[in-house]
Order: C-alpha cells, then structure tokens, then sequence
DNA sequence: CAGCCCTGAATAGTCATATTATATGACCCC
DNA sequence: GGGGTCATATAATATGACTATTCAGGGCTG
C-alpha cells in the first residue's frame, strides 16, 4: 500500500475535509470573485448535504487559511487573494490538484531559488556534526537504485528538509517542509529515476551541498543548491516539451 | 480611533477568536509538548466555559494552522512544530505579542534578506508603469513628516507589499505581506520618524529602490532592499543595546 | 501458548434546533 | 440633510442527542 499521506494529496476522507477541500480549491480557481460573498450558509448546506456544524467548521478552516471572512449580518465574504496563506499544506496540495501550469511552476522555482540557497549558507554556517550526519544519510538513501519514482521524491523531500532544519532557522524550516510538498508532486511527471544518468547527476549534485555546508563554505553551498534546483527544472521543462510535441502529433 | 486592526493584534473579539489566540499563544510558549494530547473537549470547554460548538471551531482553527490533529477516540495532538504555519497572519500575530526577542528577530532578517531582494529583482525585471507608479507614491507617504510612528509603519508596509505585487509572484506577495506584518510591530520599539536624519536616509534607501527597479538594474534593485533591511536591522540593535544599558543602571 | 477476532468503551465527528449578538439599511425625528 | 433608532438578516453561540472510529482487552481458535 502506496504511503501517499506524506503529500497531503490523497486521504480527506471527514466530510468537513473533503468539502475543505473543495471549496478550497473551486476558491483557488477563483469560482468565487475577491470582495464577493460565498453562497450563504442554508445555500451550502443545502449543496453538500452536511449540517451547518460541519458546514461553520469548514468555513472556519477556510478563514484561518486566509481565504474568506465572516461577519455577521453579513455573510462570509472572499479575502483578497494577498490574504491567502499558500504557504499551507492543504491550499498547496489542491492548488497542485489542480493542476502544475508553467505559472506556477515558474513562481514556486523562484522562491526556491531565494530561499534555499539562503537556508544552505545558513546550514552551512552553524553546521552541526548531526545535521551533517543526517544529510548524509539522506543523500545514501537518494542514491539507492532501486526508487520509485515516489519513494525518491520522498527521499528528496527529506533531504531538503533537513536542510531547513540545519539551516537553524525555524521560519525557514517551516517554509521548506510546503514547498517540497509540492515538488514532490511535480515528480509525478517527470523524475531523475527515469534516467540513470539523471539520476547520478541528481544524488552528486545534492552530494556536494553536503560536502559545503560540511566544509562551512557558504557561498558554495548556495552555490550548490542553485544547481540542483535548476537541474530539476530544466528536466521538467524538457519533459513538457516532449509531452508536448507528442501531443501535436 | 486607531486602526490597528491592520496589524491583525488588536481585535481578537469573538470568543473564538480570542481562545484560539490563547491556546495558539500557549502552544508557541511550548506549552503542551509535540506528540502528547491537548486537554480533552471537555477539559477546555470547562476552562474556557463555551460551548462545544465553539472549542470544536477553534481546535479546527487551531489545525487548520497545523498546530494540532484530532482523530477520534485518539484526541486532539500536539504536531511537530516543523508543520506549524509560521507563515500565517494570526500565527505571526501571536508570535509577536509573545515578545521579539533576538533569536525570532534574527530568524525574520535572514528570510527578508533572502526573499526581498528576490522580489525586487524580479519587480525589476517586470517593471511595470503603473506599479513604478504605486512604489513612489509609497515613498511620497513615507517621506511625510508628520508621522507618528504607526502611520509610517504602515506606509513603509504598504511599500514593502507594493513591492511583493510588482514582483508579479503570487507567492512573494503573499509572504511579503505576512512577514512585514511583523516587522511593522517591531516599529513599536524604535521607529525612524524617531530622528529626523533616520527617516531622511530610510526614504532614500527606499527611492534609491524604485530608482533602480524603474531602470530594470535587477541587482541594484537587490542591493538596494538589502541595504533597507540592514539600516533596519542596525536601528532595533542599537535602540536595543541603549534600552539594555539604561535597564543596567 | 500465540495469534486473531470480537466486543466494549472512549473520544471526536455529525446532526438538529433554539437562542443571542451584530451589522446593515431604512426610516424617522430633529 | 444629519444623526439617531429600529427592524431584519445573518452569523455566532449554546445545548443535547446520536454516530463513527479506533484503541485496548479479553476470549476464542489454532
């Protein structure tokens, strides 16, 4: 049995979660214009079939991402988007849900590209002999050769998130564990298993961020993790033009 | 009347929302252990004497923010802080009236410093008319000389978001607008209206940005925000090494 | 004796209904 | 026309009942 739950993607089994998640998402496609009001409470009720204990417990998920806001009298009205907490598990998972367009694939690399060479030097900067050690293993287990494409992204996902945790930054550690989720799901199209040389390229690239940060070299660290970073998007952008270009034919 | 409810530290005035502040203050105390259980449903209706409805909105509140889990027969449970949004308005709120102490602060600079001059680069490189337009009409508000220290707190927020949309990246904005909203109550402690010569070289390090956003110069733009958030950082050391001296006498 | 299954109890999840609080917009008085 | 007041719509809160899930322990079975 597949451990999907690490990416958030698959369980929603509460009713109030899968309705979560599907107001959360139709929000997401921006069903629902910012400034507007959500359908009224009897009107959602009515829709999903649920009493309004749920229903209140929904929308209150909803405000506490950022999404809308109740007042009394009048209504539960849609947040401007600048409000919306996409540095949630749950609105990245269905953002991913719904589909990863070059947009926001093009939006998620760039604050990868901010962020994680930061977190590098810092990791690089404090290195602990634990943290060192953890990466290592971490790399041990992205090199083994018999992944799936799902049991690798996994051992990727750790891996950087253990260089949020080295980087000693808990804000930065907090934001590594969302964004990799949804990398993660981006290896469902296109992953460095496909490819033996990918894949070596892959684990040494990733190898030799630990050997900075281990070095305390923070500039190459960085340095290193740009690399792997951009590695991985130039595989996904050669994988869509080839999806695309069988999809003219 | 003030407008504080910007600042998102103010209101709070709903019974759930002032229990889920309380609770979700207690939890970044470190107060309930990660892994262990909550205090049961009725342990925390009877403390905070609600009804059901109520304590069931603000635990869902409360995971919603990924602080807690509940599961059936099993209670409500502690999550690693690793899931917890820090990256959440209400979350960051509440970290702030817990106190700014140096280790949070010095973990908020590294990821402004990584993730602003990233914006600005970006705001360079997609400069628009109309958002060149907003960015100096923030600094017209910034370089007024009546401010008290809110109001410029707020005009310097409004730039820095300013700042997150014309980098044209959803996410950056999103960010920017919950990391400034600290900062901004960092401005409680020392402001640079405070001194006439501070608040002349906090507005030109702000123009000197637009300047080089407005002529598409990416790493001028970058180093410009940079050299912001150090005069920043510098003014709170300082204020803070003098209000440490005077405690010692 | 070991392993499995069944059952019971604990706990959160869901439901239905009633009451209260609050913001809005209209109305009225000045 | 400005400001206060009131009716009303809507969410907020309260309450009590019932349901579903899952853990733990005991008993059955091999």
């Amino acid at each position: 049995m597949p451990r999907l739950s690490r990416l958030a993607l698959e369980r929603a089994r509460s009713s109030h979660d899968q309705i979560a998640a599907i107001l959360g998402t139709e929000l997401l496609r921006g069903a629902y214009a910012p400034g507007s009001n959500m359908p009224s409470e009897p009107e959602l009720i009515e829709r999903f079939q649920v009493s309004r204990t749920v229903m209140r417990e929904v929308m209150k998920t909803l405000a506490a991402k950022g999404f809308v806001i109740s007042k009394t009298r009048v209504g539960t009205r849609v947040r401007d988007p600048v409000y919306w907490n996409y540095f949630d598990a749950d609105v990245l998972a269905w953002r991913v849900r719904l589909g990863l367009d070059d947009e926001f694939m093009k939006s998620l690399t760039e604050v990868r590209r901010s962020l994680e060479p930061a977190a590098a030097a810092l990791a690089a900067q404090r290195r602990s002999p634990t943290d060192v050690a953890r990466l290592r293993e971490c790399v041990r287990q992205m090199a083994r050769t018999d992944h799936t494409r799902q049991s690798f992204a996994e051992a990727d996902l750790d891996f950087h998130l253990a260089i949020g945790s080295a980087s000693g930054n808990p804000l930065m550690r907090s934001m590594a564990s969302v964004i990799e989720t949804a990398l993660v799901a981006s290896f469902a199209h296109s992953s460095p298993v496909d490819d033996p040389a990918d894949h070596e390229a892959t684990v040494n690239g990733h190898a030799a961020i630990v050997d900075a940060i281990e070095t305390g070299e923070e500039q190459a660290a960085a340095d290193a993790i740009l690399k792997v970073i951009d590695i991985g998007v130039n595989r996904i952008d050669v994988t869509r033009k080839k999806q695309r270009g069988q999809a003219k034919k």
